[in-house]
DNA sequence: TCTACAAAGCCACATAAAGTCACATTAAAG
DNA sequence: CTTTAATGTGACTTTATGTGGCTTTGTAGA
């Protein structure tokens, strides 16, 4: 009787975590044929390495939960900030798009009491937030869902935006490069977001300043017309703000260092 | 025997308040099958993280409360019973198209356990509950918001439904004529629900027992490979559902007069 | 509007399941 | 055969949940 390597046993755990998002330390006892004990050293382990949380009665991961409604929270009033000096650029009657995003959910926040508007997004919760006000027409940019965006991606998505003209996109983005650019998680979040700026005669990027220290692999590959990047602080001695500063034009709201 | 995982019962309460906009205690009580007292610790819990308020019975999320909300809870159970009815006709691996609506939610609702999965959906709710499941995956027809529906309608919607091919449907109605007829409120919703269930191998009309006293202008003009009717009660001495009952294959869930 | 009654809420206590820690035991490696 | 890492065991603590008595709230009928 071969006992499993106890390393077979913790890539099972986050086997099995994936794939149930949630795993019971009583489950796991029984299945691998150990003692509670030894599963809760396992978790313990597994939970220095950042890999899993543990709560009571077993483990869950962690992309999990803080989706957007943690990002939403993470620097509010910066958000906030930034959503309402974009609000400001929308006139009545016009056709916006608003991408996917927290800082693009507080613009869709700061628009709730506007009306005589078409708003795009791909973003369900935007979507469900415009709708609701009745007066603003909302169209969704259908596709495959992703969870943690809460938003819509993908070939439908890209067919979708292509049939609409839109006078202002608003864009998010997942970080800035050291050399200004504007960056993304996937090569599909990409192009959809540059396909958004190019759908529009003028395209704004929003981006509170903590993007500015997160990099994320894929750049945008945004068209020039764009008309500019609004954030809520430029922090000093960060070489992607001043990069970012010399290509776009900066529209700082509100005050962070 | 193991208990299920506290924070999966709280992820799975935000889920449904998140798709319903309000949640009553018994009802929480019965589905995770704990007394109504830690339901209450629950709530009192997210209440202080700021992620719901209670309020007598129950609870409600904090933002805008949405016209689906009530509706949903009208004959709650009954609807609760024909999703979970539906759900069993949904086999592993399949791809299936779920319509806009309280019942069809409630389907939704009911599928939030499973997974290998693929959902289609017109629906923001539904999309946003499946998604968050990660584990089936979620494709959302766009189009313009209706807000009353919280849901996509119009061109895009039908271009989009298309370019599918589905194992099921299940299609929601307006109300049922008395010749037996499914309809709806408008020309376009009636045509997109005909669409969707074209799309399908099968499709189900899923709607309770109130649809059979309810008359909606415009008829569905749904192709004849209709499965059947999924409704928790035929009334008595109404037109409509004994008209109903000779026109399609119907099966009645739960006990209603 | 007032009253009565059922449902919901609250609180204190009981209990079972889960967690923790120290120490014993086992199995594999040198 | 010893060493060492992994696992099991048992005593004790903490947490989660249930239960019963009592209070509060909502609602329908007088």
């Amino acid at each position: 009787m071969s006992r499993p390597l106890a390393v077979d046993r913790h890539g099972q755990i986050l086997q099995a975590l994936e794939a149930q998002g949630s795993v019971s330390v009583s489950d796991l006892a029984e299945r691998f044929n150990v003692s509670m004990e030894t599963i809760r050293r396992d978790l313990k382990l597994l939970a220095e390495e950042g890999r899993l949380v543990t709560v009571h009665g077993g483990a869950h991961r962690l992309s999990n939960e803080p989706s957007l409604s943690r990002r939403t929270i993470e620097n509010a009033e910066g958000k906030a900030a930034i959503g309402r000096a974009a609000a400001e650029l929308v006139e009545d009657g016009m056709a916006i798009l608003i991408d996917s995003g927290s800082t693009t959910l507080a613009l869709a926040q700061a628009l709730t009491n506007r009306s005589d508007l078409t708003v795009l997004t791909n973003s369900l919760p935007i979507g469900l937030l415009l709708a609701r006000t009745k007066t603003i027409k909302t169209v969704l940019l259908g596709g495959e869902i992703e969870p943690n965006d809460e938003a819509a991606f993908g070939l439908d998505t890209l067919d979708l935006i292509a049939k609409y003209r839109v006078d202002l996109a608003f864009i998010g983005a997942g970080g800035i490069s050291e050399t200004g650019e504007f960056t993304d998680f996937t090569r599909l979040a990409a192009e959809q977001r540059a396909r958004m700026a190019a759908a529009a005669k003028a395209a704004y990027v929003l981006a509170d300043h903590t993007k500015f220290s997160k990099r994320t692999p894929v750049p945008i590959p945004i068209a020039p017309p764009i008309a500019g990047l609004i954030t809520d602080g430029l922090p000093k001695g960060e070489p992607a703000a001043e990069a970012a500063a010399r290509l776009w034009p900066i529209r700082v709201v509100g005050s962070k260092p």
